[in-house]
DNA sequence: TCAGGCGGCGTTGTGCACAACATCATATCA
DNA sequence: TGATATGATGTTGTGCACAACGCCGCCTGA
């Protein structure tokens, strides 16, 4: 979409500079991906508050363009913008949560069923190395590296529809939960168990919808995936339920 | 969600002021939803330019809110902004608005099975206004008052699901195809003929919708929906392949 | 006659100073 | 002592001047 525009006058700009200088657009994006990347990573943790001025700071910038970042993250419903107080990152109690799950499980299948795009040998390579990045993991447990495995291999699912806009759905409301549900999970006092025991359950997943994707049926990754965030949610509802309470751990 | 932040100062803020004065989140979301409203209606065309300055003028404000307002309408999809060029409204192919459509298709039989509500009388009589409003069309067509009633009636069954994502995921994307099948059908040299078609066909589904809303099924509501949906870009597809033909038309 | 460069013009992007606003500590009075 | 007003302080929102950028007409040379 938006091709008539696009050849407007930047087809050939955005050539032109090799990799070192960048455009006005390119530092947006790059803030923008910086940023996003930060929130759903927890480094900047729900409810915390973020300075335009330490931002401005930071990216050798003034306020004004991030402001326009965060404006954007706001559309997102990732931040918050309160006059005179401050920007936060948004918060989503359990209900709200449920919400975006319910949506989230019924999306996975129209991936499926949606312009399904037959994968090609890269990106067949690229599912095998997650699945290999996925096995490491179940051996070395480590948070940060799931986090990242999740999102690159939420990315690759995501690339198996040509469907646009369902893309930007999906990947707006995978930013929306993911968070939540790491952040969670790590305020859990059984959370290196619980942790294990999701990258587990992970690695089935993945391994099931590499199977699925080696033989081109598009449609059974979406049923495999639909089954695994409705039970994803279930198991999360149940951890915050039992939060604390540390039953039945060894250690 | 997010009450948390919302406890932070809006409460107390909001009910202060009656009606006369504004703050500057209330006349951001005035300007945004203005403009927003102008581009559905195609006061704003697709591929047209909007200046920054002339906005700023008309709202009596700087530019630097209407940059706000515009970088929100860039996410949304509405508009694209190039450096040195214009601020432009976008334009959607036939493949992107298939896209769309397929999507629009998906989602409205959710809002039937995800976070249903029970109407209660004061939305009920709403429904009965909107069938009424839509009997009066039938009789005097007028393609102005079309789009409204059919904008009125996109947001009253919006409102039949509790599901907040849901409802912000189908506004964005009715927000994006409304607009062009407007274009695209008053584009056509059959117009007046095809809108008092499209009336009646408006008039059937809304008929359909309204009696499944009396008997409370909403999940009827849903599949009545989804097949309108779905011949409406079908016919819209036939009748941009037969744009300017003109054949068995009189006059 | 035409190809290529170059400079004016209009538009969006940026930086900076200030206004508007919310919060909190302090002072002041009953 | 407590409650209320009030100013200090820090944050986001706004206005304005200028920079960066793309487009287009003109000019120059072959």
């Amino acid at each position: 979409m938006m091709e008539t525009i696009r050849s407007l006058g930047e087809s050939g700009a955005d050539l032109r500079a090799p990799a070192v200088e960048e455009g006005a657009r390119r530092r947006f994006d790059r803030i923008y991906d910086t940023l996003r990347m930060r929130i759903c990573l927890l480094e900047y943790q729900p409810l915390e508050r973020l300075r335009e001025e330490d931002l401005a700071a930071e990216f050798k910038v003034s306020r004004t363009p991030i402001r326009r970042v965060l404006v954007k993250l706001e559309a997102e419903g990732l931040l918050r913008s309160v006059h005179g107080v401050g920007t936060f990152v948004t918060d989503i109690d359990i209900r709200g949560l449920e919400q975006v799950y319910q949506l989230r499980v019924e999306l996975a299948e129209l991936i499926g069923r949606l312009a399904p795009v037959k994968p090609d040998a890269t990106r067949l390579q690229a599912f095998r190395d997650a699945l290999a990045r996925c096995e490491v993991l179940v051996v070395t447990p480590e948070p940060r590296d799931f986090s990242r495995l999740n999102i690159d291999f939420f990315h690759l699912l995501n690339g198996l529809t040509e469907n646009g806009p369902l893309r930007e759905i999906s990947e707006r409301l995978y930013f929306q939960t993911t968070r939540i549900w790491l952040k969670t999970v790590s305020t859990l006092n059984r959370f290196s168990l619980v942790l294990h025991e999701e990258i587990r359950t992970f690695h089935r997943e993945v391994s099931d919808i590499v199977a699925a994707v080696e033989i081109g049926d598009l449609q059974s990754v979406g049923h495999i995936r639909r089954a695994h965030i409705a039970m994803s949610f279930a198991r999360l509802r149940a951890y915050s339920a039992g939060r604390g309470t540390g039953e039945d751990v060894p250690s």
